[in-house]
DNA sequence: AAGAAAACTAAGCACTCGCATAGTTACTAT
DNA sequence: ATAGTAACTATGCGAGTGCTTAGTTTTCTT
């Protein structure tokens, strides 16, 4: 599919859950929208199952523990969104091209996978220490492909910040925050989202206004 | 005191709990620390109990229930984040001036208090629905500072962007995710974090690079 | 059709939760 | 000194927690 501003977008069906046989998928989405809608700690192993359709002990038969449902979902969840991160860069040559791409799909992933990306994001603290060890360094290498992407813009004389750190953080912090407020149905779409954070930070990027525009 | 940036700011010591005797103040503040690190739900009243030097039923002698200390933190915090915008604008008049002490001192108040932050923004799903509703109104009005402000600032004439709301939004996006990743200790203080957030806002704004460094 | 493996349920264990009750101590006002 | 009040503690109730065990049903393999 093209997308309003040029972009292709490959089919969203990407399988989030890998291997996982129907029941334990049925359980991982339970518990996916119930750690969403009330938090890790707030959400009982009886509600995710009750949301499964199935007894409390049946999550047990596919899951050994609550804890290890959140880190699958954690899995999952950041294993998605670098792969939408390098697959942004993918058909992107142009320093503006390839920033805005990325920031485009970043903050759509947020918006489109709002849900995902809130446990994904806010219930880090929740995770055992290893767990949360592992997750940490697939989120440094989504952080490092914004940072590299910036630094070779400066480099190739297409940017002209002052502070390609300070503008990094911006974009991955502006992204993650999409989760906490976004809403389908809104006045917001993950591609309205895109369009307006790309173009953002663009400005930050110091591109001229023709650049920014024409991509 | 006056900061390298030139803002004149007040003193931190603004009173957090109002007319709160010394033993609900201790247990506002463990109660603070324990949602801040384990959420609500993950957070037990004996925890709260425990770190303020008393029984569990101590608590109850000072505040009617676990969800009443949640309400008190959050009308605190952000009564105190609405008064930081609001006295930001006090001694600015350029929209260039006001924008940057606006972003400067949102951003820096996330930091400085990115506990009490955290539990604000990020546990308002566990108040009961009618404090919930209230505290909302209370960051509606903090929300509409900024909005108003870059409003005037395009009237003027200072700013030229074609997405007022998508900087608002970023505004209020980039100082809330702060106390998500925030620790003291770290490479950022607060104010080299609202000096690089405020200069970034302005390049998003379209000011140029003479009136953004000059204020 | 027969046996094995997988996917479930009913029941409950050991524990923790928010919160209440009854009683004790510390302080203040007169 | 005495009475009243605020601030506490010890104890525990009823509900809910994560998870286990034993047993049943369904599905797959051959």
């Amino acid at each position: 599919m093209i997308s309003e501003n040029g972009r292709v977008t490959t089919s969203a069906t990407d399988d989030l859950w890998g291997e996982a046989g129907p029941g334990s998928r049925r359980i991982l989405e339970a518990a996916l929208t119930a750690f969403a809608a009330r938090g890790y700690h707030g959400a009982s192993t009886r509600d995710i199952a009750a949301a499964a359709g199935m007894s409390p002990a049946a999550v047990y038969a596919h899951h050994r523990t609550k804890e290890d449902l959140l880190y699958a979902i954690s899995l999952a969840g950041h294993r998605s969104a670098l792969t939408a991160v390098e697959r942004a860069l993918w058909e992107e040559v142009t320093p503006v091209g390839r920033v805005r791409a990325l920031v485009h799909d970043y903050t759509a992933w947020h918006a489109r996978h709002h849900l995902l990306a809130r446990v994904v994001q806010y219930e880090l603290g929740a995770l055992a220490p290893d767990h949360r060890d592992e997750i940490l360094r697939l989120r440094r290498r989504t952080e490092e492909v914004v940072l590299d992407e910036i630094a070779a813009g400066i480099a190739s004389g297409a940017f002209r910040t002052e502070d390609p750190d300070g503008v990094a953080l911006a974009v991955l912090s502006l992204g993650v925050d999409v989760s906490r407020w976004y809403a389908p149905g809104g006045q917001h779409t993950p591609v309205s989202l895109g369009r307006r954070y790309a173009t953002l930070v663009l400005a930050m990027l110091g591109t001229d206004h023709r650049s920014a525009t024409a991509g």
